[in-house]
DNA sequence: TATCCACTGGAATATGTGGTCG
DNA sequence: CGACCACATATTCCAGTGGATA
Protein backbone atom coordinates (compact mmCIF):
# COMPACT_ATOMS: atom_id res chain seq x y z
CA UNK A 1 0.00 0.00 0.00
CA UNK A 2 1.33 3.33 -0.65
CA UNK A 3 1.05 6.05 1.80
CA UNK A 4 2.93 8.75 0.29
CA UNK A 5 2.13 9.91 -3.07
CA UNK A 6 3.03 13.00 -5.23
CA UNK A 7 -0.01 14.61 -6.04
CA UNK A 8 0.32 15.94 -9.47
CA UNK A 9 -2.19 17.51 -10.30
CA UNK A 10 -2.63 20.98 -9.57
CA UNK A 11 1.07 21.93 -8.91
CA UNK A 12 4.08 22.45 -11.33
CA UNK A 13 6.15 24.18 -8.27
CA UNK A 14 4.17 25.77 -5.38
CA UNK A 15 7.48 27.01 -4.07
CA UNK A 16 7.37 29.45 -6.44
CA UNK A 17 4.54 30.81 -4.12
CA UNK A 18 6.35 30.52 -0.95
CA UNK A 19 7.87 33.82 1.02
CA UNK A 20 11.52 33.09 0.41
CA UNK A 21 11.54 32.53 -3.56
CA UNK A 22 13.57 34.44 -5.24
CA UNK A 23 11.78 35.50 -8.65
CA UNK A 24 14.40 36.42 -12.22
CA UNK A 25 12.89 39.55 -12.21
CA UNK A 26 10.42 42.02 -10.48
CA UNK A 27 7.48 43.75 -11.80
CA UNK A 28 5.90 46.15 -10.79
CA UNK A 29 8.39 48.30 -8.83
CA UNK A 30 10.80 49.78 -11.60
CA UNK A 31 11.27 52.92 -10.35
CA UNK A 32 11.89 52.20 -7.05
CA UNK A 33 14.34 49.51 -8.37
CA UNK A 34 16.41 52.56 -10.49
CA UNK A 35 16.65 54.38 -7.68
CA UNK A 36 17.50 52.14 -5.50
CA UNK A 37 20.22 50.64 -7.85
CA UNK A 38 21.23 54.49 -7.68
CA UNK A 39 22.21 54.84 -3.95
CA UNK A 40 23.90 51.22 -4.15
CA UNK A 41 26.47 52.56 -7.23
CA UNK A 42 28.78 53.90 -4.27
CA UNK A 43 29.63 50.50 -3.14
CA UNK A 44 30.88 49.09 -6.62
CA UNK A 45 32.96 52.41 -6.80
CA UNK A 46 34.69 51.58 -3.93
CA UNK A 47 33.27 54.92 -1.64
CA UNK A 48 32.08 54.53 1.53
CA UNK A 49 28.19 53.26 0.96
CA UNK A 50 25.35 55.48 1.84
CA UNK A 51 22.85 54.04 4.50
CA UNK A 52 19.04 53.65 3.25
CA UNK A 53 15.92 53.57 5.12
CA UNK A 54 13.25 51.73 2.82
CA UNK A 55 9.43 52.26 4.57
CA UNK A 56 6.30 50.97 3.14
CA UNK A 57 3.26 48.21 4.41
CA UNK A 58 4.11 44.70 4.63
CA UNK A 59 4.28 43.09 1.61
CA UNK A 60 5.28 45.61 -1.03
CA UNK A 61 8.30 44.20 -2.32
CA UNK A 62 10.84 46.10 0.30
CA UNK A 63 12.29 42.90 1.27
CA UNK A 64 12.56 41.16 -2.21
CA UNK A 65 13.96 44.25 -3.98
CA UNK A 66 16.53 44.28 -1.61
CA UNK A 67 17.22 41.00 -2.01
CA UNK A 68 17.15 40.87 -5.37
CA UNK A 69 19.70 44.00 -5.77
CA UNK A 70 22.46 42.65 -2.91
CA UNK A 71 22.51 39.62 -4.83
CA UNK A 72 23.45 41.32 -7.99
CA UNK A 73 25.47 43.78 -5.83
CA UNK A 74 27.45 40.82 -4.40
CA UNK A 75 27.54 39.20 -7.50
CA UNK A 76 28.63 42.42 -10.58
CA UNK A 77 31.71 42.93 -6.98
CA UNK A 78 33.43 39.97 -8.53
CA UNK A 79 34.91 41.10 -11.40
CA UNK A 80 36.79 43.76 -9.67
CA UNK A 81 39.83 42.46 -7.47
CA UNK A 82 39.75 45.14 -5.22
CA UNK A 83 36.34 45.33 -3.83
CA UNK A 84 35.01 42.81 -2.02
CA UNK A 85 31.04 43.43 -0.88
CA UNK A 86 29.50 41.23 2.00
CA UNK A 87 25.81 41.40 2.79
CA UNK A 88 23.85 40.40 5.64
CA UNK A 89 20.37 40.15 6.30
CA UNK A 90 18.53 40.28 9.56
CA UNK A 91 15.41 40.19 10.42
CA UNK A 92 14.60 41.68 13.61
CA UNK A 93 11.05 40.89 14.69
CA UNK A 94 12.34 39.19 17.71
CA UNK A 95 15.39 41.15 18.46
CA UNK A 96 13.67 43.75 20.41
CA UNK A 97 16.66 45.62 21.56
CA UNK A 98 20.24 46.96 20.55
CA UNK A 99 21.99 44.56 21.96
CA UNK A 100 20.24 41.39 20.98
CA UNK A 101 21.14 42.81 17.26
CA UNK A 102 24.70 43.23 18.11
CA UNK A 103 24.20 39.64 19.40
CA UNK A 104 22.67 38.51 16.59
CA UNK A 105 24.81 40.21 14.20
CA UNK A 106 28.33 38.81 15.63
CA UNK A 107 26.65 34.93 15.81
CA UNK A 108 25.65 35.31 12.00
CA UNK A 109 29.42 36.12 11.23
CA UNK A 110 30.74 33.23 13.83
CA UNK A 111 30.97 29.98 13.21
CA UNK A 112 28.24 27.79 14.62
CA UNK A 113 30.19 25.89 16.90
CA UNK A 114 31.31 29.18 18.86
CA UNK A 115 28.28 31.48 19.09
CA UNK A 116 27.24 33.63 21.65
CA UNK A 117 24.32 33.74 24.67
CA UNK A 118 21.61 36.04 24.45
CA UNK A 119 22.15 37.45 27.78
CA UNK A 120 25.17 37.85 30.30
CA UNK A 121 27.69 39.82 28.02
CA UNK A 122 28.03 43.81 29.17
CA UNK A 123 26.28 45.67 25.84
CA UNK A 124 30.32 47.06 25.32
CA UNK A 125 31.54 43.84 25.32
CA UNK A 126 29.18 42.86 22.57
CA UNK A 127 30.12 45.62 20.11
CA UNK A 128 33.46 45.20 20.79
CA UNK A 129 33.42 41.03 19.53
CA UNK A 130 30.93 42.97 16.69
CA UNK A 131 33.73 45.19 15.50
CA UNK A 132 36.46 42.47 15.74
CA UNK A 133 34.51 40.59 13.05
CA UNK A 134 33.57 42.89 10.91
CA UNK A 135 37.21 43.73 10.72
CA UNK A 136 37.73 40.24 10.22
CA UNK A 137 35.71 40.09 7.09
CA UNK A 138 36.57 43.33 5.72
CA UNK A 139 36.20 45.17 2.37
CA UNK A 140 32.19 46.35 2.31
CA UNK A 141 30.22 45.44 4.80
CA UNK A 142 26.09 45.41 3.75
CA UNK A 143 24.17 45.20 6.72
CA UNK A 144 20.25 44.84 6.04
CA UNK A 145 18.01 45.08 9.01
CA UNK A 146 14.55 44.40 8.69
CA UNK A 147 11.51 45.84 10.13
CA UNK A 148 14.01 47.86 12.49
CA UNK A 149 11.06 49.08 13.83
CA UNK A 150 11.35 46.17 16.25
CA UNK A 151 14.27 47.52 18.11
CA UNK A 152 12.64 49.47 20.99
CA UNK A 153 13.61 53.17 21.66
CA UNK A 154 17.42 51.80 22.39
CA UNK A 155 18.42 52.59 19.08
CA UNK A 156 22.24 52.44 20.22
CA UNK A 157 23.50 49.82 17.31
CA UNK A 158 22.00 52.14 14.81
CA UNK A 159 24.10 54.72 14.93
CA UNK A 160 27.19 52.43 16.62
CA UNK A 161 27.70 51.15 13.55
CA UNK A 162 27.54 53.84 10.78
CA UNK A 163 29.96 55.77 12.87
CA UNK A 164 32.21 52.19 13.86
CA UNK A 165 34.73 53.15 11.26
CA UNK A 166 35.02 57.56 12.27
CA UNK A 167 35.10 56.33 16.06
CA UNK A 168 38.23 53.86 14.81
CA UNK A 169 36.45 51.06 16.17
CA UNK A 170 36.98 49.24 12.93
CA UNK A 171 39.30 49.95 10.13
CA UNK A 172 39.34 47.14 7.49
CA UNK A 173 35.89 47.69 6.99
CA UNK A 174 33.05 49.93 5.91
CA UNK A 175 29.91 49.34 6.81
CA UNK A 176 26.51 50.45 5.31
CA UNK A 177 23.23 50.01 6.88
CA UNK A 178 19.82 49.19 4.96
CA UNK A 179 17.40 49.94 7.66
CA UNK A 180 13.33 48.54 6.33
CA UNK A 181 10.31 49.21 8.17
CA UNK A 182 6.80 49.41 7.63
CA UNK A 183 6.15 51.98 10.15
CA UNK A 184 6.80 54.71 8.21
CA UNK A 185 6.41 56.72 11.94
CA UNK A 186 9.13 54.79 12.62
CA UNK A 187 11.51 57.72 11.06
CA UNK A 188 10.73 60.33 13.71
CA UNK A 189 10.58 58.08 16.49
CA UNK A 190 14.25 58.05 16.33
CA UNK A 191 16.86 59.83 18.08
CA UNK A 192 18.22 62.72 16.27
CA UNK A 193 21.69 61.75 15.87
CA UNK A 194 20.75 58.53 14.22
CA UNK A 195 18.15 59.73 11.86
CA UNK A 196 20.03 61.79 9.96
CA UNK A 197 23.29 59.30 9.49
CA UNK A 198 20.75 56.00 8.70
CA UNK A 199 18.14 58.29 6.72
CA UNK A 200 20.71 59.57 4.70
CA UNK A 201 18.79 58.43 1.36
CA UNK A 202 15.21 57.17 1.60
CA UNK A 203 12.50 54.85 -0.64
CA UNK A 204 9.22 54.63 0.15
CA UNK A 205 7.37 51.53 -1.01
CA UNK A 206 3.56 52.38 -2.27
CA UNK A 207 1.29 49.62 -1.85
CA UNK A 208 0.19 47.42 -5.00
CA UNK A 209 -3.20 48.43 -6.76
CA UNK A 210 -5.56 45.71 -7.71
CA UNK A 211 -4.19 45.62 -11.24
CA UNK A 212 -0.53 45.62 -10.46
CA UNK A 213 -1.17 42.59 -8.03
CA UNK A 214 -3.20 40.96 -10.73
CA UNK A 215 -0.06 41.27 -12.88
CA UNK A 216 2.34 39.77 -10.31
CA UNK A 217 0.32 37.05 -9.15
CA UNK A 218 -0.54 36.36 -12.96
CA UNK A 219 3.16 35.94 -13.52
CA UNK A 220 3.99 33.83 -10.27
CA UNK A 221 0.79 31.73 -10.99
CA UNK A 222 1.71 30.45 -14.41
CA UNK A 223 5.10 29.63 -13.15
CA UNK A 224 3.37 27.33 -10.18
CA UNK A 225 0.60 26.03 -11.27
CA UNK A 226 0.34 23.75 -14.48
CA UNK A 227 -1.57 25.16 -17.37
CA UNK A 228 -5.54 25.69 -17.11
CA UNK A 229 -6.02 24.25 -13.20
CA UNK A 230 -7.03 27.97 -12.36
CA UNK A 231 -10.40 29.17 -13.23
CA UNK A 232 -10.15 32.91 -14.95
CA UNK A 233 -11.64 34.39 -11.75
CA UNK A 234 -9.35 33.12 -9.22
CA UNK A 235 -5.71 35.23 -9.81
CA UNK A 236 -8.37 38.69 -10.03
CA UNK A 237 -10.18 37.40 -6.86
CA UNK A 238 -6.87 36.78 -4.97
CA UNK A 239 -5.60 40.25 -6.21
CA UNK A 240 -8.78 42.09 -5.11
CA UNK A 241 -8.89 40.69 -1.58
CA UNK A 242 -4.68 41.44 -0.99
CA UNK A 243 -5.41 44.72 -2.56
CA UNK A 244 -9.11 45.75 -0.50
CA UNK A 245 -6.65 44.84 2.50
CA UNK A 246 -3.61 46.13 2.25
CA UNK A 247 -2.53 45.93 -1.35
CA UNK A 248 0.09 43.37 0.04
CA UNK A 249 1.65 40.36 -2.46
CA UNK A 250 2.41 38.02 0.30
CA UNK A 251 -1.13 37.99 0.69
CA UNK A 252 -2.45 37.34 -2.43
CA UNK A 253 0.15 34.75 -2.82
CA UNK A 254 -0.70 32.60 0.42
CA UNK A 255 -3.93 33.07 -0.93
CA UNK A 256 -3.09 31.67 -4.19
CA UNK A 257 -0.90 28.78 -2.51
CA UNK A 258 -3.97 27.83 -0.06
CA UNK A 259 -6.87 27.77 -2.82
CA UNK A 260 -4.13 25.88 -4.84
CA UNK A 261 -3.64 23.51 -1.75
CA UNK A 262 -6.74 23.46 -0.99
CA UNK A 263 -7.72 21.83 -4.31
CA UNK A 264 -5.25 19.35 -4.14
CA UNK A 265 -6.44 17.95 -1.04
CA UNK A 266 -9.74 17.49 -2.23
CA UNK A 267 -8.95 15.87 -5.59
CA UNK A 268 -10.35 18.76 -7.13
CA UNK A 269 -9.28 19.16 -10.93
CA UNK A 270 -9.29 23.09 -10.85
CA UNK A 271 -8.94 25.54 -8.88
CA UNK A 272 -11.84 27.82 -8.51
CA UNK A 273 -13.60 30.95 -6.83
CA UNK A 274 -14.91 28.75 -3.70
CA UNK A 275 -11.54 27.45 -3.12
CA UNK A 276 -10.08 31.42 -2.72
CA UNK A 277 -13.09 32.22 -0.39
CA UNK A 278 -12.30 29.13 1.61
CA UNK A 279 -8.55 29.63 1.80
CA UNK A 280 -8.92 33.84 2.66
CA UNK A 281 -10.94 32.58 5.85
CA UNK A 282 -8.57 29.36 6.51
CA UNK A 283 -5.60 32.15 7.03
CA UNK A 284 -7.69 34.05 8.82
CA UNK A 285 -8.27 31.76 11.53
CA UNK A 286 -4.94 30.01 11.39
CA UNK A 287 -3.72 34.01 11.80
CA UNK A 288 -5.25 33.73 15.08
CA UNK A 289 -4.74 30.69 16.58
CA UNK A 290 -1.02 31.48 15.66
CA UNK A 291 -1.59 34.38 18.41
CA UNK A 292 -3.71 33.00 20.76
CA UNK A 293 -1.09 30.18 21.00
CA UNK A 294 1.78 32.76 21.70
CA UNK A 295 0.20 34.42 24.62
CA UNK A 296 1.83 33.30 28.23
CA UNK A 297 -0.51 31.67 30.84
CA UNK A 298 -2.25 34.74 32.23
CA UNK A 299 -2.97 35.86 28.74
CA UNK A 300 -5.06 32.82 28.07
CA UNK A 301 -6.56 32.94 31.10
CA UNK A 302 -7.54 36.28 30.38
CA UNK A 303 -9.18 35.48 26.87
CA UNK A 304 -11.11 32.08 29.01
CA UNK A 305 -12.50 35.04 31.64
CA UNK A 306 -13.67 36.85 28.76
CA UNK A 307 -15.15 33.46 27.12
CA UNK A 308 -16.29 32.06 30.66
CA UNK A 309 -18.00 35.50 30.97
CA UNK A 310 -19.88 35.92 27.20
CA UNK A 311 -21.39 32.27 28.40
CA UNK A 312 -22.45 33.18 31.42
CA UNK A 313 -24.62 36.26 30.57
CA UNK A 314 -24.93 36.62 26.61
CA UNK A 315 -27.68 39.36 27.38
CA UNK A 316 -24.77 41.65 28.88
CA UNK A 317 -21.87 41.00 26.21
CA UNK A 318 -19.61 43.79 25.95
CA UNK A 319 -18.02 43.76 29.49
CA UNK A 320 -16.07 46.04 31.17
CA UNK A 321 -12.89 45.70 32.93
CA UNK A 322 -13.94 45.47 36.17
CA UNK A 323 -16.83 42.42 35.63
CA UNK A 324 -13.85 40.23 33.63
CA UNK A 325 -11.03 40.80 36.40
CA UNK A 326 -13.52 39.12 38.50
CA UNK A 327 -13.81 36.22 36.52
CA UNK A 328 -10.33 36.26 35.75
CA UNK A 329 -9.11 36.14 39.68
CA UNK A 330 -11.77 33.53 39.69
CA UNK A 331 -10.03 31.14 36.92
CA UNK A 332 -6.47 32.15 38.54
CA UNK A 333 -7.76 30.80 41.92
CA UNK A 334 -9.08 28.04 40.72
CA UNK A 335 -6.10 27.01 39.04
CA UNK A 336 -3.17 27.80 41.34
CA UNK A 337 -2.08 31.23 40.03
CA UNK A 338 -2.11 34.33 42.04
CA UNK A 339 -3.54 36.58 40.37
CA UNK A 340 -2.31 39.66 38.57
CA UNK A 341 -3.09 42.99 39.55
CA UNK A 342 -5.22 44.82 37.97
CA UNK A 343 -2.72 47.34 35.15
CA UNK A 344 -1.43 43.97 34.23
CA UNK A 345 -4.61 42.16 33.87
CA UNK A 346 -5.74 46.01 31.92
CA UNK A 347 -2.55 45.16 29.54
CA UNK A 348 -3.37 41.63 28.54
CA UNK A 349 -7.07 42.83 27.54
CA UNK A 350 -5.15 45.33 25.34
CA UNK A 351 -2.68 43.14 23.56
CA UNK A 352 -5.34 41.35 22.83
CA UNK A 353 -7.63 43.54 21.35
CA UNK A 354 -4.58 44.60 19.09
CA UNK A 355 -4.18 41.01 17.96
CA UNK A 356 -7.52 40.79 17.09
CA UNK A 357 -8.88 38.46 19.45
CA UNK A 358 -10.86 40.73 21.25
CA UNK A 359 -13.10 43.53 20.31
CA UNK A 360 -12.68 47.08 22.31
CA UNK A 361 -15.15 50.20 22.03
CA UNK A 362 -14.65 53.08 23.72
CA UNK A 363 -17.47 54.32 26.22
CA UNK A 364 -18.02 57.63 27.87
CA UNK A 365 -21.47 57.78 30.18
CA UNK A 366 -19.56 60.85 31.76
CA UNK A 367 -20.56 61.89 35.08
CA UNK A 368 -21.08 58.76 36.78
CA UNK A 369 -20.30 56.66 34.60
CA UNK A 370 -17.03 57.96 33.29
CA UNK A 371 -14.49 56.61 30.48
CA UNK A 372 -13.79 53.13 29.93
CA UNK A 373 -14.01 50.66 27.40
CA UNK A 374 -15.88 47.52 26.76
CA UNK A 375 -14.61 44.19 25.49
CA UNK A 376 -16.37 41.49 23.21
CA UNK A 377 -14.76 38.55 22.04
CA UNK A 378 -13.75 38.86 18.51
CA UNK A 379 -12.99 35.29 17.14
CA UNK A 380 -15.67 32.30 17.49
CA UNK A 381 -16.39 31.08 20.87
CA UNK A 382 -15.59 26.92 20.08
CA UNK A 383 -12.42 28.01 18.12
CA UNK A 384 -10.88 30.02 21.26
CA UNK A 385 -12.15 27.13 23.60
CA UNK A 386 -10.52 24.24 20.91
CA UNK A 387 -6.91 25.98 21.65
CA UNK A 388 -6.89 27.13 24.89
CA UNK A 389 -8.23 22.75 25.82
CA UNK A 390 -4.67 22.44 23.37
CA UNK A 391 -2.69 24.43 25.94
CA UNK A 392 -0.95 23.89 28.95
CA UNK A 393 -3.65 24.66 31.41
CA UNK A 394 -5.93 22.23 30.10
CA UNK A 395 -7.14 19.16 32.42
CA UNK A 396 -7.06 22.40 35.23
CA UNK A 397 -10.11 24.06 33.71
CA UNK A 398 -13.77 22.10 32.97
CA UNK A 399 -13.64 23.79 29.23
CA UNK A 400 -16.30 21.05 28.22
CA UNK A 401 -19.04 22.14 30.69
CA UNK A 402 -18.23 26.00 29.60
CA UNK A 403 -18.37 24.45 25.55
CA UNK A 404 -21.03 22.63 27.01
CA UNK A 405 -23.29 26.30 27.78
CA UNK A 406 -22.12 27.69 25.31
CA UNK A 407 -23.59 25.38 22.50
CA UNK A 408 -27.14 25.35 24.72
CA UNK A 409 -27.04 29.02 24.57
CA UNK A 410 -26.68 29.02 20.65
CA UNK A 411 -23.04 30.36 20.56
CA UNK A 412 -21.75 28.14 18.60
C1' DT B 1 -19.99 75.57 33.03
C1' DA B 2 -17.84 72.97 36.59
C1' DT B 3 -17.84 68.53 38.16
C1' DC B 4 -17.02 63.82 38.48
C1' DC B 5 -16.79 59.08 37.27
C1' DA B 6 -14.13 54.69 35.96
C1' DC B 7 -10.90 53.93 34.03
C1' DT B 8 -6.65 54.70 30.81
C1' DG B 9 -1.95 54.73 29.92
C1' DG B 10 2.76 56.54 30.94
C1' DA B 11 6.67 56.03 34.01
C1' DA B 12 9.40 54.43 37.66
C1' DT B 13 10.41 50.51 40.10
C1' DA B 14 10.57 45.53 41.44
C1' DT B 15 10.97 40.51 40.65
C1' DG B 16 12.63 36.38 38.57
C1' DT B 17 15.07 33.96 34.94
C1' DG B 18 18.94 32.75 32.30
C1' DG B 19 23.28 34.02 31.17
C1' DT B 20 28.95 35.45 31.57
C1' DC B 21 33.16 35.80 34.05
C1' DG B 22 36.95 35.47 37.50
C1' DC C 1 30.38 30.61 44.18
C1' DG C 2 29.15 35.78 43.91
C1' DA C 3 29.15 39.96 41.25
C1' DC C 4 27.23 41.52 37.06
C1' DC C 5 24.37 41.74 33.00
C1' DA C 6 19.98 42.00 29.92
C1' DC C 7 15.21 41.34 29.70
C1' DA C 8 10.34 40.00 30.17
C1' DT C 9 6.60 40.70 33.19
C1' DA C 10 4.42 42.73 37.10
C1' DT C 11 3.49 46.17 40.49
C1' DT C 12 2.86 50.73 42.22
C1' DC C 13 1.75 55.32 41.56
C1' DC C 14 -0.62 58.83 39.41
C1' DA C 15 -1.79 62.56 36.25
C1' DG C 16 -4.93 62.68 32.68
C1' DT C 17 -9.50 61.94 29.91
C1' DG C 18 -13.82 63.96 28.19
C1' DG C 19 -18.79 64.05 27.87
C1' DA C 20 -23.27 63.47 30.53
C1' DT C 21 -25.10 65.71 34.30
C1' DA C 22 -26.12 68.81 38.34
Amino acid sequence: MTLFERSEAIFLDENVLHDDYQPESLEEREDELKQYTAYLQPVINGSQPRNIFLYGKTGVGKTAVTKYLLHHLEADAKQYDDLTVTTVYLNCEDLTSSYRVAVELVNTFRDPADQISRTGYPLNAVYEKLWNELDQIGGMILIVLDEVDYIGDDDSILYQLPRARSNEKIEHARIGIIGISNDFKYREKLDPRVEDTLCERELHFPPYDAPELQNILEKRAALAFKTDVLEDDVVPLCAAFAAQDKGSARQGLDLLLEAGDLARRRNDPVVTEAHVREAKQLLEKQRIEESMKELTSHGHLTLLAVVTATVGDPTQVPFQKQHLYDQYRDLATATNRDPLGGRAFHNHLAELSMLGILDRTKRNEGRGGGIYYEYEIDVPIDAALSTLGNLHMSGELDLESLREKATNLGLI
